[in-house]
DNA sequence: TCCATCTTGTATAACGTTGGAAACAAGGGC
DNA sequence: GCCCTTGTTTCCAACGTTATACAAGATGGA
């Protein structure tokens, strides 16, 4: 039986309104009533009903994490942060996955979840810019992850270019020139938001490497089997790289297990770097070098943005959208070891 | 600005009630009127306040799912099966994680989200039974994972003794004798719970082998570090397996690591089986052994055990509670290759 | 002693929705 | 032409909470 507001007001023999002001700590009440007040809560067993409370503040304190797929450990890693970091502002999180399907990227950010959540903090993968300029949703929305939208949306990532050309820079001290890039969309192999690629050119183009487009390889996901796919197919197609930079470590442990079933050997034969840093690469039989980005202070700055713009009640349009980037660091492990 | 059904109702020209009979396609409407309310739906936009239904429904259309640790993968790719499966009885998913701490387990299931949630999916590690005999939340609970208790709650889990049982049947009938337990609790060795390490002592006592308790390591925590630890930590007492079965892919994976890198090699000098077929495990230089549990359905089981006992509203006490055990599979990869 | 002020508690009205009962038409049988 | 049925719409109350406005009681100064 659920016990409110009221039950304990007749059984303490004050108001409702006296008893609601106990419980948020209204200043202005005697000990003696909210000593027998707290006593009728205590006995009765008393809790508010979040729910009723919320429809009348307007606010649910739950915010919204959609990313693509939480069988993806940068995801569910990712995903235990933000559920931390909105801890630490009486928030809780509710997950949704979009599978990186743009019509459910659609639907998350159009609401479906309507006047249930506070805020959004979405991870798109396939969602166009049009897509997002249409929302009609009144919660605040983050927006994570490598694409960049010129919307008014605060964006949450660390610098994709600047990380990728480390990654290569890595690649070209060991002494490698034939370094591929692995997780080109193969659907749009041109994307100009696919900002890795973008850094790989750069760094390559810098340092006067020409960048041979025999050694990008599409991926069709992007998860292990995909990385494997994409290798057997860089390699069967006769291309010989002595380096790899995959998009992300999921593709890189699936490019290095192709590459060991062919004995080829990492790094002697071909180095790899990957990207996530995610506590998998860390015990592979080849410790894998990779990009970290800082997931905790992405969580944190996604959060933290989200809580001031519900906070504020500021609408969209109103708001300047700031561009956020978190650190990042190149950890280096076996796979990129020896010159 | 938000819309209400009185917004809607004024433009249209009709009742709230109207509106909100339309909204809920209440049988008995006139097409002319229906169209003249769902006109100023679309103009104004209306969408539902899913709190303010909720309020008056009393339930939320939210479960709430708390796992140990969202870094491990079992859990992350168990996450979003609940979330699939809770989409399809129209529920959405609060995400949480206890660190497998036994206070915040404690407190999930005291019900912290009070009143926001409709029930309850557990994962629990450290809980004790008296823990949750003395739960005065009112949310339904199904508890899932290989802990047992005895009391009123649904239980979805596997066979853990004989899917432990079925692991190391496989590798006495590979000819192997000195097969390590990789994962006993090293503060309660004996617990009783452990049903992965009754089954390994089931399953040599069949055969006749010897249950060496030198070769049961236990660990710190259920990662991959803890995994390499605790294999180094045996290699080190000079015990000296011919195999191990672990109790999850984790742990496998860390030991396989902690032997490459003293020059062991799998599965020729040391075979090895881990449990929950991660896919992670599928991608290593060796491909692992694993049991797969099969985590679709107890996704499924779980989320219908809730709905129904949501939809039914019955009182823990008036429940008799069932035991669910989905299947599971051994599937057999490299690290148990050959004889 | 009296009024002004401060403190403490209460009554009422929302928040946005839906269930049930009541009201209102329109159509059919007598 | 009247009543009854059927179908459609409206009215009212309620879910449990908090904000606002106000009343009652206590305190203090002149």
């Amino acid at each position: 039986m659920r016990v409110s507001l009221k039950d304990v007001a007749e059984r303490a023999g004050v108001s409702i309104k006296t008893v609601s002001n106990v419980v948020n700590n209204y200043p202005h009440i005697t000990p003696t009533t909210r000593a027998k007040v707290q006593r009728a809560i205590d006995d009765l067993g008393y809790r508010p009903n979040l729910t009723a409370r919320h429809l009348r503040k307007g606010r649910t304190g739950i915010l919204a994490l959609a990313v693509p797929e939480l069988g993806n450990p940068y995801f569910a890693e990712l995903a235990g942060d933000v559920i931390d970091a909105a801890a630490e502002h009486d928030y809780t999180v509710l997950l949704d996955h979009t599978q990186g399907r743009r019509e459910r990227e659609l639907l998350v950010t159009q609401g479906f979840r309507a006047r249930v959540i506070d805020g959004l903090i979405l991870n798109p993968l396939e969602l166009e810019p049009e897509d997002l300029a249409v929302r009609t949703d009144d919660a605040p929305l983050v927006l994570i992850g490598e694409r960049r939208y010129d919307l008014p949306y605060d964006h949450i990532a660390i610098d994709n270019i600047a990380a990728a050309r480390a990654a290569v820079r890595h690649l070209l001290d060991l002494g490698r020139r034939r370094i591929a890039f692995l997780g080109a969309r193969g659907d749009r192999p041109s994307q100009p938001a696919h900002l890795r690629l973008l850094g790989w050119q750069a760094e390559l183009a810098a340092s006067g490497v020409p960048a041979d487009e025999s050694l990008v390889a599409p991926v069709e996901g992007w998860d292990r089997a995909d990385g494997a796919a994409a290798m057997a197919a860089l390699l069967d197609a006769g291309a010989r790289p002595d380096a790899v930079f995959a998009y992300n470590d999921l593709i890189a442990i699936g490019a290095m297990r192709a590459m060991s079933e062919r004995g080829l050997r990492v790094p002697e034969d071909i180095a790899v770097v990957g990207f996530d840093d995610l506590t998998e690469g860390r015990y592979g039989a080849v410790t894998l070098t990779t990009v970290s980005p800082d997931k905790r202070a992405i969580a944190r700055l996604a959060v933290e943005s989200l809580v001031s713009a519900i906070a504020g009640g500021r609408r969209d349009e109103e708001r300047t959208p700031r561009e956020l980037q978190p650190g990042f660091a190149l950890v280096e492990r076996e796979s990129t070891l020896g010159a």
